[in-house]
DNA sequence: GTTACCCATCGTCGATCGTCGATTCAATCG
DNA sequence: CGATTGAATCGACGATCGACGATGGGTAAC
């Protein structure tokens, strides 16, 4: 979408006149908008960045037991933003007797990270 | 929110079920962290993630009264949301007379893209 | 069976969010 | 000057968030 940037100097429009006419328009539409802030929104906690750059980083599932001594929330919490990164699409869970072991769902921040570029 | 790195050794652990067995620990410390979360925090609404849009691909400076007729939210609350834009240091604004300017801070978002890779 | 353990869910609380209409502020025009 | 205009701020509202403790659900060991 070419835009026409032309910063027109400005004056006072008259009485019953439009201010301006939009010449700017988001190339992003409402659906991916919203897509795109869903996994910007669970990733605007510091506890959940840093679970997501743990699992990231580490590859390979990682147990929650080891997750919950990284923080200092109690281990409801950890759960809490384990699920609302589960719901972002960002990880996923498996579990394994006992235990549940996460890790990032591959390419779940390839769309995120692309429109940053 | 801490990152101490003192995991608990398992009391009770199942026969044949390795857990706890790979250190892992966050490679983003608290106050980066913090600084990333607030970035992604400001992207987490979709009418901001499209602010954010239209600001990054016009490069220039985009007058308010262009942004509102973009988005079915009164003028207000689009104050709001370019407020919260800066305050998250991703966008700065310019008045000039009437009109005020919005445009992207270059290299606002370079930290948070670098991480996302 | 009983007990111990790990993880998820529930209920609750105060804080913050997104939205609006009304108002205020600042700059310009007549 | 007073009137008008664009943008920011205010005040209020319901909704959502992040945190906790308590509880529930399953699995493994005794």
């Amino acid at each position: 979408m070419s835009i026409d940037m032309e910063l027109a100097p400005k004056t006072k429009r008259a009485a019953g006149e439009p201010c301006c006419v939009p010449v700017v328009y988001p190339e992003v539409d409402r659906d991916r908008a919203l897509r795109l802030a869903t996994v910007a929104k669970a990733l605007g906690d510091p506890i959940r960045l840093q679970l997501v750059d743990v699992l990231r980083k580490h590859a390979g599932k990682v147990c929650v037991c080891e997750l919950v001594p990284l923080f200092d929330v109690s281990q409801p919490t950890l759960s809490h933003h384990l699920k609302k990164l589960r719901d972002a699409g960002i990880v996923d869970s498996e579990r394994q007797g006992l235990w549940a072991y996460y890790y990032v769902v591959p390419g779940s921040l390839d769309d995120f990270g692309g429109w940053l570029r």
